[in-house]
DNA sequence: TATGAATGAGTTTTCATTCAT
DNA sequence: TATGAATGAAAACTCATTCAT
């Protein structure tokens, strides 16, 4: 009847993604109520248990229904050299987890729930690293590719572990600072000068 | 009571901070009741409360009476290169973390719990990256010292992540072998030829 | 709407009261939702109280609308003894319970729902309990027919019991066989030698 | 402290059981909420839980923790003949049933509820009818023995029937007396006069 | 020092029913 | 005649914590 019923019910749904995503962010899973995240959201209780059997399915709901970063981090890197771009890539995947930090942060967090979120823990990790190298790949003065790979895993593993467990996002900028050079010197290296696996 | 009466007590306490630890890092802190906890350290459910004033000073508990594990990780190191030493601190800090492991998951995973475990995350984390970085600058062919840190905290990302919050054991130690050739390579390499910060 | 619009309706209908029919005596009235007879018939969950204003309503319609198996039980007794028209009722009665046992089922279950269901339940009973004896006073070879109801009547508990309430239906046969003996011997006998009432 | 505080404690389950099956057989076992329950028995809905894990099993309290009513039935035969012990043990069984009906009427009511109450239902009949057959068998003039568990069999379906599942108790003497009379009969007769199993 | 019953607020979840379309 | 999202009261069950002994 109404101009905004039609968007309303179609937006009700979307409106307890969000409401619980920002939630379990803020305080976990576990000690947000559904209650609570109906009466964020400003509808009824049932209404979260409509659209999601169990607060479990609300979990994966969010953890599923969100875009991967990738474009976001792919878009970022125009630089040329290494440099540049792990600088743009690192900038990018801080303010990606940050401002759309929830999904990320619970994904990581609740990794124990259950292993549906595990894996999607790990498949996260892994995009975040292909993306990187892959944008990494694109420089000019660029070394072996495999070492691209395990460079691009590394700079992932310290930017989450800062931003997503550590939750340290002011001083994180300069010690990333210092992560990016030592890395971009380590690709742009000539390569390593001794036999691996040699003690 | 009897002379043995302060032992006993100490043993029933520390046998519930055990059980705690075990079942917080399998379930999470929020998913295992205090009940359970007295249930499975076989003590009746009053006791848990007559040594710990609260649930979460139980936490605490688990969290700080816990040792160091800088001592492992340093006595792990005997290697002369770079790269042999980081081999050894690398399995080491993998080993401890699965033996041990329970206490530093919690630690990270219940972060959010209290400022106090998210204060002993960090401080875990920079112990770890300090007692890393101590080992390698034992080594013979050792660049920069300030390079040596950085690589530190990067190894040590990767090694937390993928244990504590990846829970991947198995496949972690083929790609733990890349990083460590790359960072060993990087750490031995004469150091960066382009100036810093410059894109 | 349409012509066959009114067909479709009591298809529908007729749909729902079906499926509720056999979730009620499969589950009980109490432990079936509205929305699973909905979701099982295929139906709108509206549906179900467009047709139907109360859930107890759903319900007796199953309870009323259904034909009473006085026919059935009739039909099935064509012997000329005692013994052999007491063996075609119990099994057709048997058969009726079984085949059509959902209805029957739940008026005895659901008994305590409301009076409605009670006094329906007691109208089952005594019209088995009628038909039962009117099949038997047919026989070639009967005694007082005030002593037939009496029989009957214990014949039909035995079996209502057996069927509705204890479910047993493989060994339910045997013990069956020597209960038509025996009540077909007291029906054939020179009747009571000793005085009614007295110990 | 208090004189009557330890009589209360251990008595505080048992007024739980005793009030549910007070209410279980008033208004079913669904029908009834565990908030009632406690609300009815004076205690905090929490004890309910801290004595029975689930509802369920609680149900399964009231009908295992309740005596046999084989002694009661046992007692009351002590006539001569047939016909007055049938009198006696009919007269006790309903007796016994109404007084102690609750978990009776449960058993046999909520018999869908779950596997262990079906059986428990099997086991009560079967034991009622051994019972019956049992004070029957002290009689002077007895017949054939599995005549007499037949015939024991048929008046406690009727009983049950009557009284567990059409709950009606008043009019049901008047029928039960021509049934004993019609059973006293059976059982007295010199026996069947035709072969078994003929039509 | 220990015990385990007791407490009651809180949790997730269910569900008959309504209603705008 | 249908539809399916919406509603909110109530259900079963949990649990940290207390306390008399």
């Amino acid at each position: 009847m109404t101009a905004h019923a039609d968007t309303a019910r179609s937006t009700k749904r979307q409106h307890i993604i969000e409401t619980a995503e920002r939630l379990f962010a803020e305080h976990g899973y576990d000690a947000t109520s559904t209650a609570r995240i109906a009466h964020e959201a400003g509808v009824p209780s049932g209404l979260v248990f409509y659209h999601f059997a169990t607060k479990l399915d609300l979990l994966l709901a969010i953890v599923n229904e969100r875009p991967t970063p990738s474009a976001v981090l792919r878009s970022a890197s125009r630089g040329r050299s290494v440099r540049g771009r792990l600088r743009a890539v690192v900038s990018a995947m801080a303010g990606e987890l940050e401002h759309n930090r929830a999904a990320r942060i619970i994904v990581f967090r609740e990794a124990q729930a259950c292993p549906e979120i595990a894996t999607r823990a790990a498949e996260l990790f892994a995009e975040a690293a292909a993306t990187v190298a892959d944008v990494l790949s694109g420089a000019d003065d660029l070394a072996d590719p495999a070492r691209v790979r395990t460079a691009a895993e590394l700079v992932v593993s310290r930017v989450f572990l800062d931003i997503v467990v550590l939750g340290q996002t002011e001083s994180a900028a300069k010690r990333h600072a210092a992560m990016i050079d030592l890395v971009a010197d380590m690709l742009t290296s000539p390569g390593p000068r001794t036999a691996r696996n040699s003690a």
